[in-house]
DNA sequence: AACCAGAATAAGTCTAGACATAGAGAATTC
DNA sequence: GAATTCTCTATGTCTAGACTTATTCTGGTT
């Protein structure tokens, strides 16, 4: 809740700075004092003073250009940062009971419209496989998995009914790239059933590809139970 | 698309770093060299080889500590970040013609719940506003909003009817901390109503909240158009 | 008025060196 | 054996100074 900021010069200016944005003091498209004024305000290194306006900006506070100076962000924009933890351990830490069941796995080729967003050729066999995860024996959620064994060789197809494939990526798959995106969605009949609610419910459901320089590794549907909510603290406050 | 990196030396650095990460030749938990060595490999200063490191510890693919040297993190957490900006902008740039129109707007005293949840006292009076936005005159997103008029005091109510009260707080309110959620709800009747929609159908719903140092600031719930898509790239992949 | 070249400027980056500080591991004490 | 203190090390941070680079601005040219 607090302000962790491990207190250190930058970190100092960074934030009597932000209070001057936050107060008023310098408004919105106003052009701030150059780093060698404000190196000599706050007696400090012009280095120091270039690292905390650095964390302002990239807080999206501050807009800066060589020659044309630092300005106040003008439409900041709202960003937020979402920690997608391991289910095991989210599940875990909430007190419950996680397990993990495989549902179904097969190989299959790519339908047309995931090839071309995940950019692979048409046709192309990939193993999909759904699987539920559970907390005290209620479903938490459904995923709906592609996986590309050409991007992680070292993962056997025959591990994948043991293993938790998310919790093997995590670990063992580093990935160079991701996309993720939310939406909401009415379970269909399959979705209720093995969610053990009603068709018709309203699921929030995460879309999540990860590529490394192989190619595309996996894509996945990640559909929650009815009523989840993903949330994050974000933005416009010190990030560590 | 491609990683607009900027090249530069500690970029240069990361990258490597983080290439002998992506493919193994570092592995989860293995200490790599320390600063030092890595200066010598590198031919550069140590605050340099210092700043690409710390690029990758924020991205989450290092741990870095004092006297335990730097390693690679053995879980790394899923971060994305996601930019959510102005309504009107979001809409404009789909080459959609914008517009907004208020459908109501009273004072009322705020629910318990909802108090506990931002930190108001109970009973407090707050502007209660609902809000329609359209995209070429379809609903494109309903908006349920409780302003603090006490936060932003150079707000007046009676302005409220005229403006667009997100637009008019990010250009005027700057925030201290700020709090998202996602959620999934099925269309109440109200919902699916303003939203020209049916009941029922599954809505992306996000909740933002916003505080500065005189208190809450804004809270609001955001249902989407069914079907609408939040989507993010994000991680493991240099921000700036 | 439109165009172009050069000067000036502010941020971007790097360096070498210094000191601060956390914390792991060893040595010491109880 | 457990607890405490000590020592040393790797990262954290800062500094002064230099050089680079993007971009604005200015003034001159067509």
């Amino acid at each position: 809740m607090a302000a962790g900021a491990a207190s250190s010069k930058a970190r100092t200016i960074a934030d009597e700075v932000r209070r001057r944005i936050v107060e008023g003091e310098w408004r919105q498209g106003d052009r701030i004092p150059d780093e060698a004024d404000l190196a000599i305000e706050f007696d400090a290194a012009r280095a120091t003073v270039n690292k905390a306006l650095q964390l302002l900006a990239n807080d999206g506070l501050l807009d800066r250009r060589r020659k044309a100076g630092t300005r106040v962000t003008v439409d900041p924009v709202r960003k937020a940062s979402f920690t997608i933890s391991i289910v095991r351990e989210q599940v875990e830490q909430a007190g419950m009971a996680y397990s993990y069941r495989v549902v179904a796995q097969r190989r299959s080729p790519v339908p047309a419209g995931l090839a071309a967003r995940i950019g692979l050729k048409q046709g192309e066999v990939l193993v999909r496989m759904r699987a539920i995860h559970y907390a005290d024996d209620r479903p938490f959620q459904l995923e709906d998995r592609w996986l590309n064994l050409r991007a992680t060789p070292t993962l056997a197809e025959a591990d994948l009914r043991q293993l938790n494939a998310n919790e093997w990526l995590v670990r063992n798959a580093p990935y160079l790239r991701a996309e993720m995106a939310f939406s909401a969605e009415n379970a269909d009949r399959r979705d209720a059933r093995l969610l053990g609610t009603q068709p018709g419910r309203a699921l929030l459901v995460l879309y999540r590809s990860t590529w490394n320089d192989l190619g595309p590794i996996t894509t996945v549907r990640v559909a929650f139970q009815p009523g989840h909510i993903v949330g994050t603290e974000g933005n416009f406050w010190p990030d560590r």
